[in-house]
RNA sequence: GGGGCCGUAGUCUAGCAUGGAGUGGACGCCCGGCUUGGGCCCGGGAGGUCGUGGGUUCAAAUCCCACCGGCCCCA
């Protein structure tokens, strides 16, 4: 690593985005390419969700890449908001197509125009979908691996019901979900709550949010879920007959996680030395590292090695022997490091004689030594302690950038000076919103699901505040 | 939305001001040897549409224009 995290945050994370071998540049501007170490990342997060979305009784699904201009124009609000970055398919071949098609940029209009289409009876719902898929949106300006690109992988989550009631309560189940995955498994710690007016999704009702600050004081939206009341239902049609024997528009809602947090894994995590992967979403757990000085060595140090990756492949633990013979151990040390595996055995001529196992935790740098018998619990243990530190720390950090102010003064010296969320109160217009953006650079990220006290007169206007928001530079 | 910087071997970089033969360095790669508990060492070797297109010129990596791609700063 040639880089710092502390001094150079920007060229620090691509540098740890392309050392690690997660991904890299594709020809297309803001394209990029997932090796196979970063897509058994991507892989890992999606399973998961997955486990959950069935819990939850969803299924998954598949839908088209093209939309006709005609369909993503159906929801007036919808298609103004997407439709600056939309690439369109004008021709097939040489010849031009009479109605351009969109990429998708979100699958909402397709849906309603499949999915929706069918209902007649109030006993086919809820429709309960999801789907992962790529999305595409024009990115002119300031890409980032993961973080913002033009094509990315995500998940998106589309529901139908018969009554707003069960739609709101939809929306509030899948936001649970990404917390729990978020900060279980990402180990990310977030807050949770509303869109402001300005910042929530273009067609829906409301938007619920979850948001996590970067080390650089930028703050990342982490996933979303939406209640779309019946903003699309209504010009698509989407109508059952209940039991009352009435037609009635449904309710619906969608909901999305795209690999961003990946890049939020990255920064929130990462250190000096590279990535540091939480246990649960790393491809590799434990690296085991073999290391002999001569020869009549090798054969008992390379039997041991085989033997620990036995018990602990057979103990559910996603292990790795490097038996590389081209690399010395320092190398591979720092290699693994850079990558972030969590664990790493090292087992040699002592561990071998002293019917041991060395092992390195990724994340404090420090080395414990275990007997042979207890290798497995303990290494169960350290991953679960691993998993638990790195949310310790992400968690101690956003608390520790939570900022309350009372006036716009201390509003842009916090955000200036520490950065993340900045807790103040507004009086909820849009126009003071929009002030506060152009003035600091500073949107609404989240307000609170339990509204929060007052804590001054509207910072902008002065004016009787209504809101206690969190602000923050997003990225 | 506004401004700035950059593109030379797989990677990074010197060369560009003041045009003159693809001229140099580091890492990586290949071969041989030596090594292996924190990115070893020695010897040899391969690797280039100088981002793309156009212009100026006897002559362009170098100057000019456009495009493609990347980075940064401000709002």
């Amino acid at each position: 690593m040639k880089h710092k995290k502390s001094e150079n945050f920007s060229e620090w994370y691509l540098e740890v985005v392309e050392e690690a071998g997660l991904a890299g540049y594709a020809p297309v501007k803001g394209t990029i390419y997932l090796l196979p170490y970063g897509y058994e990342i991507w892989e890992l997060i999606r399973s998961h969700l997955d486990r959950r979305f069935r819990e939850t009784g969803h299924r998954n699904a598949f839908l088209p890449v093209l939309i006709p201009e005609s369909l993503l124009r159906k929801e007036a609000e919808h298609f103004k908001g997407f439709t600056p970055e939309v690439f369109w398919v004008t021709h097939s071949g040489d010849d031009p197509l009479g109605e351009r098609l969109a990429v998708r940029p979100t699958s909402e209009t397709l849906f309603y125009a499949t999915f929706g289409a069918s209902i007649k009876s109030w006993r086919e719902l809820p429709v309960l979908v999801n789907f992962w898929n790529s999305a595409l949106r024009a990115e002119i300006k300031s890409t980032k691996p993961f973080i913002r690109t033009s094509e990315f992988l995500w998940q998106e989550g589309h529901t139908i019901h018969a009554t707003k009631e069960e739609a709101e309560q939809e929306v509030m189940r899948m936001l649970n979900v990404y917390r729990e995955v978020v900060e279980e498994k990402l180990a990310i710690p977030v807050l949770a709550g509303y869109k402001s007016e300005l910042e929530k999704f273009v067609g829906a009702v409301y938007t619920t949010t979850l948001e996590a600050v970067m080390p650089d004081g930028k703050v990342l939206q982490m996933a979303t879920s939406h209640n779309l009341g019946q903003n699309f239902t209504v010009p698509f049609e989407v109508r059952y007959l209940g039991p009352d024997g009435q037609m009635h528009y449904a309710w619906s809602t969608s909901w999305g996680l795209s690999w961003r947090v990946i890049g939020a894994v990255i920064m929130v995590h990462g250190d000096d030395r590279g990535l540091r992967l939480p246990p649960e979403i790393a491809p590799i757990q434990v690296v085991v590292i073999p290391i002999h000085y001569r020869d009549e060595e090798r054969a008992a140090v390379i039997e041991k090695c085989r033997e620990v990756v036995r018990r602990l492949s057979e103990a559910g633990i996603r292990v790795h022997l490097d038996d590389r013979t081209e690399y010395t151990p320092g190398w591979k040390f720092n290699e693994w490091e850079l990558k972030g595996v969590p664990l790493r055995a090292e087992i040699g001529p002592k561990e071998v004689e002293g019917g041991r196992v060395t092992l390195a935790r990724r994340d404090t740098l420090t080395r414990v030594t275990v007997g042979d018998g207890e290798l497995v619990d303990a290494v169960r243990s350290l991953l679960a302690e691993i998993q638990r530190s790195l949310y310790e720390a992400a968690k101690k950090f956003l608390l520790e950038h939570i900022t309350e102010v009372r006036s716009l003064e201390e509003f842009s010296r916090a955000l200036e000076e520490k950065g993340g969320f900045i807790k103040a109160s507004y009086c909820g217009s849009r126009e003071c919103e929009a002030a506060i953006k152009e003035l600091t650079g500073a949107t609404v990220r989240v307000i609170p699901f339990e509204p929060e006290p007052i804590l001054s007169k509207c910072i902008y206007c002065g004016g009787e505040a209504r809101v206690t928001a969190y602000f923050g530079r997003a990225y």
